[in-house]
DNA sequence: AACTTGCGAAACCGAATGGTTGCACGTATA
DNA sequence: TATACGTGCAACCATTCGGTTTCGCAAGTT
């Protein structure tokens, strides 16, 4: 099926994933440890994960760990990116609003 | 309901309103008027929108404006941040293991 | 060879999602 | 006042989602 990274990231259990992942490769036993879900339930995230690229599998055995792959997350940068200077010029605004009512009760 | 901004981000249409109200706040008219679908499947996501603060209404007469509030869009960057590092990185080993190459055929 | 371990896939289930149609209500206009 | 317009809301529907339980299979272990 055709997945999409917006779609995966949603889920709060599979950010929860992405981040544990992210500095340290793991197996679908050892993330379920961490959850309050079956092995399946884990193992069905990673398929979604998975199939929108944001998780690699290496096999050593019979253990499977999974890999974050960090550039798939680049596409949600890409999204987001336009919007930072409306949030950031918000706050400017907000300091400049500040400095003025300080300098007016001088 | 408690909404969450990532499950808000996951829809393509609801990304698709928020990149239109960016730059200019609009009614649910003239964006069902940009979208393949019914008003009041808009109306059903800019409620959505709404609930998780991502957009702001502002009622003139019978109209509602729907505005973007991009601070709520920070929520996301925080997530994704972190990972910036690790694909822009990547391509910086990218950019070694090529340099390495044309040093090497020199 | 028999058993255990780690894993994915399938079947099932209740809840949520995204869409539609029909309606009610306030606001402008004739 | 009667009519048209802009909108949100409720009811309904097919599909998807996230979870569980059960099973099958390959890889180690005894």
């Amino acid at each position: 099926m055709r997945r999409d990274v917006f779609q995966a990231i949603a889920d709060p259990t599979r950010r929860g994933i992405i981040i544990l992942i992210a500095t340290q490769a793991m197996t679908p036993n050892a993330l379920a440890e961490r959850f309050d879900t079956s092995r399946q339930a884990i193992s069905k995230h990673l398929r979604i994960l998975t199939e929108c690229q944001l998780v690699k599998q290496e096999q050593t055995g019979r253990e499977i760990y999974y890999h974050l792959n960090a550039t798939k997350m680049k596409e949600v940068a890409d999204f987001i990116e336009p919007f930072r200077q409306m949030w950031e010029t918000k706050f400017n605004q907000l300091d400049n609003l500040l400095s003025n009512i300080k300098n007016n009760k001088k």
